[in-house]
DNA sequence: CCAAAACTGTCATGCTGTGACACATGTCGT
DNA sequence: ACGACATGTGTCACAGCATGACAGTTTTGG
């Protein structure tokens, strides 16, 4: 109860749960792959593993939460990333820049991300609408903490400045987007980073030329 | 059988139908509004019309569809409006133009729709996950349609230009940022027209701001 | 008025998710 | 090492969503 070290491996009880964790989702994607996100029950994962499926629900609040434990994991990192921009790089280009390194990340198995993984996540995106809807909440619910550091970046008050919260949401639109994109086969490449890059070009570009007519907004 | 006349209330059975369907929305709107969404069952539902929650299954497929029933009304008339702005306008302005024209004929009663549901629908996106994840979902949907109308006033094809898919994913976004805004209690007003309103200026302004500097992705 | 079509209710079933309680296991102080 | 306490797990029970199957009823149309 002291809590001396935060430190993430405190005892056996801990790894132990870890350990349970990562095999509850090693089982999941394999069985996700194997027969798809919605034909695969979490009895069966928990079986799988070995435990019964209350406990499955003791780690995970729902099965898409599986899933989305990764977006989780990639969403972290990219915040980091952002955080980490130069300050002199308008807010949209930091933003684009964030996203698409750490995509490229992925990808490329680096910071002990799968690619595999991260592939088949992709799919059932596709492939399962529940996952997919889950993702689309998931990220508006983080999107507050983007706000909160382009609030921070900008120098203004995201209480009472939309600015901030817009551009957030164009930056998980950008997401949204190079998934649709990729999904209706428009795009000219495979890789998702690639994609994004590309969305987020044609914002700033269409934006851009869009702003050289009139604003007749009547 | 021979379908003669396609007109909506051809039978005694359709419009019995149609009372059925409409009974099962208007007990379903009001118990969500005294209990809240999650807290209401479907069997709920069913008993205050008094069918089986059976019979409620065969008119929604699932209990977040009365609600989204509405949306996809709205989503409807916005199209027309999208198809009728004149082809002078830029994208942007034209979606701007389309959506805030009908959420303002939302607010005001206008074209059928009844206000007090729209507000009761707005409350619902805020204090239901489940209810604002399936509206987004469906808001994803639904893209393909804009995207498809964007590329004919843009002429271009859709399977091969991202453009057209990214400025629909942009008024997806801006209805998006707008609840979030509204939720968040940044907007100075409660009008959700005058919000999306103001997130699209944004997104105007400040993507033409940044294009004024330079484009330094590297 | 009768036969086909369509709508509904009942029953059975599967899956997700949660609460309660007992049992086993890990943790910590002494 | 031992006991007290905290924590994790299994079992059981249960509510709710959603779907398939089948039988009974109403509507339709000739």
């Amino acid at each position: 109860m002291h809590d001396i070290c935060a430190a993430p491996m405190a005892g056996r009880r801990e790894r132990k749960k870890q350990r349970t964790r990562e095999a509850l989702v090693d089982a999941a994607f394999r069985l996700f792959q194997e027969k798809g996100f919605d034909a695969t029950t979490v009895e069966e994962i928990a079986d799988e593993v070995d435990v019964s499926s209350r406990t499955f629900f003791r780690y995970f609040a729902s099965k898409e939460d599986v899933v989305l434990t990764f977006q989780e994991e990639q969403f972290t990192t990219m915040l980091e990333a952002l955080s980490s921009r130069p300050a002199a790089e308008p807010v949209l280009t930091a933003l684009r820049n964030a996203a698409v390194s750490v995509i490229r990340a992925c990808e490329n198995g680096q910071y002990g991300f799968d690619p595999e993984r991260f592939g088949c996540i992709q799919q059932m995106m596709e492939s399962s609408p529940a996952v997919f809807g889950r993702s689309l909440e998931h990220g508006q619910k983080k999107q507050s903490e983007i706000t909160r550091i382009i609030a921070e970046r900008m120098g203004v008050d995201p209480a009472a400045d939309l600015r901030p919260h817009v551009m957030a949401g164009l930056a998980n639109c950008a997401f949204h987007s190079a998934f649709e994109v990729l999904a209706a086969g428009v795009a000219k490449t495979d890789r998702f980073s690639e994609v994004v890059d590309e969305v987020f070009a044609v914002m700033e570009d269409e934006l851009a030329y869009r702003s050289e007519k009139e604003t007749a907004t009547g």
